[in-house]
Formats: C-alpha cells, sequence, structure tokens
DNA sequence: GCGTTACATATTTTT
DNA sequence: TATGTAACGC
C-alpha cells in the first residue's frame, strides 16, 4: 500500500502540494503531524529532494523527535545529522555555533534560561541604583523579551518616557553583561541568527540556498523574530510550508501572535491554503462543545469540524464543595472506571490552569495510593540543588560566566560574602578583567596575586575556593568524565552533606543530583561541552518518563498536541479559568477561551469539568462563582451534578441556567449518576479507534534494523506505536500502521 | 560573615 | 502559601 494512500483528500492536497508558500490550517485531531511528515517523505521520494535540504521546525524537542522517528520510519532511512529538524533555538543555535565569527561572542557560548535571566537583571537594577519595586525584574524581563521578539536591540528601542528610558539603559547593561560572560539569552540565539542572516547577504545566501524546503509545525504559535527567520531561511527558494490553527495560539504572553497567519497571506500571494476539518480524535458531542467555546471568539477562519465517531457521551459538569473534594471527585472516578476495568491509568490527563493546582490533586492521588505523572510543575532543571550543579560545571567550562560563578561562589558557604565579592568586582573593573579570571588568579598565585592584598578578610577563603576551580578545570582537561568531575566538585565543597540537610519529608533533594549525575553519565563520550549546550534547551517536557499506565496531570499549555480518551479539567472557576488576569482585557480573555478549547478537544471520548465552589487562594479561604466559559455549552450536550446547592447563590447561578444543575445530596451519588453512561460506551468507542497487535515482549522484524522486542505498546493519535529495542542495540518508536514490522514470535 | 526571624509581597502559562 | 528580603544578634 502506498504511504499516500492512507490520507483523505484533503491531507493529499497539502502532502503534495506544489511547490511555492502553503498554509494548511489543521484544526484539532486533523491529522496535522501526518500531514507533516507526509509532506517531507513526499519531497525526499517524489521530488529528489535531499533530507539535507529541508528544515522542518517544531515547537518542542519532543514534537522534533516524533517527527524524526516517523520519517524515518516511512523512508526506511537514518536520518540523524543531514535534515535540518529541531526547535528555533535548536536551529538558531547550531547556526550561531557555526558563524560565531561574525558575532559578538564565540562558538562555544552558554544559553542563559530565564533565571539566569532574572538574576542578572536584578544585578543591573541594583548597579544602576535602581528602585526595584519600580523596576520588578518580571516585569523588566518582559519587557526587555518583547523588544528582542520585536527584532529591536537596545539601540532600536523605543524610548519615550522616563520608564522606557530607563529600561533602555537596564537593557543595555543587561547585553553588555551577557556578552562579558560569552553568554546568550533564549530571545538572543533567534534575534542574533536573525540579524546574521539580515545584514550578511552571503551567510543568508548560504542558508537560503541549502533550504530548499522550509516546514512549520504550530505556526500559530510563531511570534515576530520566528516569523521573519522562516522568510529568511526560504528567501532564495520560496518554499514555505507552515501548519497551524489559530484557534489553538496559545502563547501570545510570549509574543506569538497568530495573526502571523494573515501577515503570511499578506507577504506570499500565491499562498495556497488548506482547511483540515475532519477530525479522527474526537466525539462529535465533544467536538460541539468545543465549538461553542471557541465561537465566542472573534477574527477567525471559521471552521466546521466534523468526526464521524458519532455523538458519543455528553459533558460531565461536576461542581464540589471545595478544592479538596474537586480533587477527590476527580481522583475516585478515575479510581472506579479502572477497578471496573472500563479504563486504564494512561487513559487519563487531568488539566489544570495553573501548576499550583496540582498540588491537591496529588495529595488525593496519594491519600488513594494511586500513581500519577506529574508533567511540568516544579522544573527538574530549576530546583536549587541541579541549578547549583550546573553552576559549577558551567565555571568550570567557562569561568567568565558570572551568574553562575555568583551563584556557586559561596555555595556551601564558604567565608565569602558580599563585601569580598564588592571586592572581587571591583578589582574585576579596575584590571578590566571578569572577576572569573580574578578568581582563577587568586587560585593559581595564592598570597602573591597582585589581586591578593586588595581582597581584605576573605583573601583566603577567596583563594582557596579559586585553587579549587583551578584543579577542577585542570581535572576535566586532562579528563572530560563529567560524572567523574562532577564527584570531585561534591567531595571537595561537602556539597552532598549540605543539601541532604535540606532534604525535607517531601523532596529528596540529593536524589536530584545523583539523577543528575545519571543524565551526564549518557554524555560521557561527547563530554561537558555538548552537556552544556544542551541541557539549556532540553525543557521538562523532554524529560516526560514514558508511559507506565497512570493517570497524567498537567496544565492546559502543557497538553497541546497530546490526546487521551478522557479528560478531566479542574478548576472551571471565574478567575481561574479564565485566568483573573486576564479578565479586564478582550483578547487576553480570547486566549482563555483557546486555552479552554485546546483542553477539550484532547479529549477522544469522555470530558469533564470540574469547579469547587470553595477555594483555599494564598491560605485563606474563597467563594468562586462558577467559570462563564461554563454557561457557553448548551444544554443538551451537558449532564451536571453538584455536590450541594449550599454555595450557590442567586447570583453565581446567574452564569449557568438554572435547569442545568441538579441537585444531589452526596457527591458519591453523583458519580454513580455519570457512571452508567460513561461506561456505555468508553470500552466500544476506544476499540473502534485501533486495537493493539502487540504487547511488550514480542518478538519483531524489520526489514532495515532487524530483529528486536518489543518493549511497549501504546495507542497514540489513534495509531498503535510500539517502541521495539533492535538487536543491534537501538530502540526506535514506530507506528505499526506505517512501518513494515512483522510479528516473527509472540510473547513466550 | 552567618543564621535566624519577622515581615512583605506577589502569586499564569514556558521554548 | 511560599518565597524573598531586610534587620538583627551572634
Amino acid at each position: 500500500m502506498n504511504y499516500l494512500d492512507t490520507l483523505n483528500p484533503r491531507q493529499y492536497e497539502a502532502v503534495t502540494a506544489p511547490d511555492g508558500a502553503t498554509l494548511v490550517l489543521a484544526g484539532p485531531g486533523s491529522g496535522k503531524t501526518r500531514v507533516l511528515t507526509q509532506r517531507i517523505v513526499y519531497l525526499i521520494r517524489e521530488k529528489s529532494v535531499r533530507p539535507y535540504e529541508i528544515m522542518a521546525v517544531t515547537f518542542t524537542n519532543k514534537a522534533a523527535r516524533e517527527m524524526q522517528d516517523r520519517v524515518e520510519d516511512l523512508l526506511e532511512l537514518q536520518l540523524k545529522g543531514t535534515m535540518w529538524l529541531g526547535t528555533f533555538h535548536a536551529i538558531c543555535g547550531r547556526i550561531l555555533r557555526r558563524e560565531a565569527e561574525y558575532l559578538p561572542f564565540d562558538h562555544n557560548f552558554v544559553i542563559m534560561d530565564s533565571d539566569d535571566q532574572q538574576s542578572l537583571i536584578k544585578r543591573v537594577i541594583r548597579d544602576l541604583n535602581l528602585n526595584d519595586k519600580t523596576f520588578r525584574p518580571g516585569s523588566v524581563q518582559g519587557e526587555i523579551s518583547k523588544a528582542k521578539n520585536n527584532l529591536q536591540f537596545p539601540a532600536d528601542f523605543v524610548r519615550s518616557n522616563y520608564r522606557e528610558e530607563t529600561i533602555f539603559r537596564i537593557y543595555e547593561q543587561y547585553q553588555l553583561l551577557l556578552q562579558k560572560s560569552n553568554a546568550v539569552d533564549f530571545d538572543d540565539m533567534l534575534l542574533y541568527c536573525w540579524k546574521l542572516l539580515h545584514d550578511n547577504e552571503d551567510v543568508r545566501q548560504k542558508y537560503g540556498n541549502r533550504f530548499r524546503h522550509v516546514l512549520v509545525d504550530e505556526f500559530q504559535d510563531t511570534n515576530t523574530v520566528q516569523y521573519e527567520l522562516l522568510k529568511q531561511f526560504s528567501s532564495v527558494n520560496g518554499n514555505l510550508f507552515a501548519v497551524g490553527d489559530e484557534d489553538q495560539s496559545i502563547y501570545r504572553w510570549r509574543g506569538a501572535d497568530y495573526r502571523n497567519v494573515l501577515q503570511f497571506e499578506k507577504d506570499f500571494p500565491d499562498l495556497q491554503k488548506i482547511l483540515l476539518e475532519q477530525n479522527y480524535r474526537s466525539t462529535q458531542n465533544v467536538l460541539d462543545a468545543a465549538r461553542a467555546v471557541i465561537d465566542h471568539n472573534q477574527n477567525r477562519t471559521p471552521k466546521k469540524l466534523f468526526s464521524d465517531r458519532g455523538k458519543g457521551n455528553k459533558v460531565i459538569v461536576y461542581e464540589a464543595e471545595d478544592d479538596r473534594m474537586e480533587a477527590r471527585y476527580v481522583v475516585d472516578t478515575i479510581s472506579q472506571l479502572i477497578a471496573n476495568g472500563n479504563a486504564k491509568g494512561e487513559d487519563f490527563a487531568i488539566l489544570y490552569r495553573t501548576n499550583a493546582q496540582s498540588r491537591l490533586l496529588e495529595d488525593a492521588f496519594l491519600y488513594r495510593g494511586m500513581g500519577y505523572r506529574l508533567v511540568g510543575a516544579q522544573r527538574f532543571y530549576g530546583r536549587r540543588e541541579v541549578k547549583d550543579m550546573i553552576a559549577f560545571l558551567r565555571v568550570v567550562y567557562n569561568p567568565l560566566d558570572e551568574v553562575s560563578l555568583l551563584r556557586i561562589i559561596n555555595v556551601p558557604t564558604r567565608g565569602i560574602g558580599e563585601k569580598a565579592i564588592s571586592n572581587l568586582r571591583l578589582s574585576a573593573l579596575e584590571s578590566s578583567r571578569t572577576i572569573g579570571e580574578v578568581l582563577l588568579d587568586l587560585g593559581r598565585y595564592g598570597p602573591d596575586s597582585v589581586f591578593y592584598p586588595e581582597m581584605g578578610r576573605a583573601a583566603l577563603p577567596l583563594a582557596d575556593f579559586g585553587a579549587r576551580v583551578v584543579a577542577w578545570r585542570e581535572q576535566w582537561e586532562r579528563d572530560d568524565q563529567i560524572t567523574d568531575l562532577m564527584d570531585t566538585i561534591i567531595r571537595d565543597t561537602g556539597y552532598e552533606p549540605f543539601i541532604r540537610e535540606e532534604d525535607d519529608a517531601e523532596i529528596d533533594r540529593w536524589e536530584n543530583v545523583e539523577e543528575l549525575k545519571r543524565m551526564a553519565f549518557e554524555y560521557q563520550e561527547r563530554g561537558l561541552a555538548e552537556f552544556l549546550q544542551n541541557l539549556a534547551l532540553v525543557s521538562d517536557q523532554d524529560t516526560i518518563s514514558e508511559t507506565t499506565n497512570v493517570p497524567t496531570l498537567m496544565t492546559l499549555h502543557a497538553v497541546k498536541g497530546l490526546e487521551f480518551n478522557n479528560i478531566f479539567i479542574v478548576g472551571l472557576d471565574d478567575g481561574i479559568l479564565p485566568h483573573a488576569r486576564s479578565l479586564d482585557d478582550p483578547e487576553e480573555m480570547a486566549e482563555e477561551r483557546r486555552l479552554f478549547y485546546v483542553g477539550i478537544t484532547r479529549a477522544r471520548n469522555n470530558l469533564t469539568l470540574v469547579r469547587a465552589v470553595r477555594r483555599m487562594t494564598y491560605g485563606s479561604p474563597e467563594i468562586n462563582i462558577p467559570s462563564r466559559f461554563l454557561s457557553y455549552l448548551p444544554n443538551e450536550l451537558v449532564i451536571s451534578t453538584a455536590a450541594s446547592f449550599s454555595g450557590l447563590s442567586g447570583e453565581r447561578m446567574s452564569y449557568i441556567p438554572a435547569s442545568r444543575w441538579e441537585s444531589r445530596p452526596q457527591w458519591a451519588d453523583s458519580i454513580r449518576q455519570a457512571f452508567p453512561a460513561y461506561k456505555a460506551t468508553t470500552a466500544a468507542a476506544a476499540k473502534a479507534i485501533v486495537e493493539r497487535k502487540f504487547e511488550a515482549q514480542d518478538v519483531v522484524e524489520h526489514p532495515m534494523w532487524g530483529e528486536g522486542t518489543v518493549m511497549e505498546s501504546v495507542i497514540e493519535d489513534g495509531e498503535e506505536v510500539v517502541q521495539v529495542r533492535f538487536k543491534n542495540g537501538a530502540t526506535k518508536r514506530l507506528i505499526v500502521s506505517l512501518s513494515k514490522i512483522r510479528k516473527s514470535q509472540a510473547k513466550s
């Protein structure tokens, strides 16, 4: 069977679109990823485009990896390193390192994450003697970021009042500090890359010629720099293929502008526009609910999503007395559905607006003794002990990195306080060096260092620490084994007892350090440089442990691109969803609706919306009114149950027609009420999508990779996906329907 | 310079 | 709540 035969007419049109600009507006569940991957395969197979002539940009590393796997699978070809496939940041990082000669930093620059950025900005604000109440680091960071996303270097920064003038000064200083540290922040990676292509005709020609085809996923979430970059990349051949959905644009606050979709049409008059409206994921009821929500937004291309999966179950709306009961309701319902054999743990996702909401859910899972998987939240890389260890490594790698150095110079405390640091900075300034260089000098020459007398009381601890760093650098240069280096650092600094003391019942901080060591171990052959470079671009999404058959907890943002049989969305209260900060701005409200829309459309079969009358907010109880979004849902799509009427005053009810709420004395009762409907179709409907052909331990045969063993088999996007470990040691994720694997021997 | 404590303060989403 | 900072005493 030809790989193109499985496409519907619209999808086919998109995959085989002629050269030029193409915009595929793809509703949720309409096979967007499939179109993108098959387009790549089509270009390589039928159009004789070579893999290295293709650039494909995704939003996350995970999406990039999946796309690579799928394309390799279809082509039966290893693409590693040939096709330019990755996030904007990864691709730009690669270009910047190659073209560093044109740039104000060298090829081994480090990448500052938002925490690093924040502390740099804080320092600048302090150095400039500004009030950090009027110039809050967070908002300054936002404004600098916004400028960078709009292609403004400090020189281009518009300053028409005092505040802007001051922000400009901070921006300028901040940029200088980054440069001194041989560092760039996230936004810089895109901005410098754009500037490089924009100003340097040779470079633009080089990349423009190379990329015969440029493809982008999640186009609605591109911001100005990203869009301009795409134009640069495709400027020679003009083949830009964008896939997106305005209704799923949820990163406005990061500068994303779904109106790039409109701009795209303006910039490329010959643009071919293709609408994908058939949904292969959800039941019609789910789609109708989604539509009822999104239709409240203006300025969009209207889409009529349709599904041939039947009406399915109604949306369940449940109202709990308080937030603890809300969590219990969700967890108990899931636990019952699993116990009755109607669903498996991995069929569920619980979504919320803010990470803080995960806490009570976690408690409830713990209370029930059930496992769960938490995505995001306190990011692994954001944890103090992890950041500390990374900072040590960064200082060893690049002593010019001031942010990292200042982070760990007194961790664990070693007698280097405020005074010592200001002495250090003073000496650095006078000798026009960085504090890292001064520290290394102190370390190398001890009391003989020219800086030694200037250091006052803290001279000895400074020289000691400097000597440590020198020794670590020598060890690293001798033998680039990251884990050994980490062990030395931990031993020399006494980091283990120090951080163990901080352990509490909740977090085992030392365990996190060990986890980082395990990750470093994987870079043992590639070395410290690559480890640090990749670390910055890896998000937590990328480190999600693979399916362990438990429910998943995550934010509405994090769930984009995923799907589950059963979706719970909690916190449907005004002030939470929509978020309080969005209530007075129509644009923000539209984004909240899109966020809700994204959540709803993740559901294949069942959607449950939950709210709580009372909720603890910053430690004190607050009464909430139901989310106005609930009132968008037409009566006939909804079954609703409330734990009690106690909290519902007439005013609150005004958002939801009274007829829609049924009184239930006990919440347990309401589960029973909802349950039969659930039970009737979940199992059957799930089966209708796809049936698993493989299970773990099956032995399989692949024409290219040979014999392997199935590690696991899961359903994703209505497709069976198996993870196979092949005899040659490689582990691959394969889509059963697309890949030529055969079962050679069932699980014994 | 360090550690404790009291107090304030702000609480979205993250490549 | 939980996190950061300013102030104080050692």
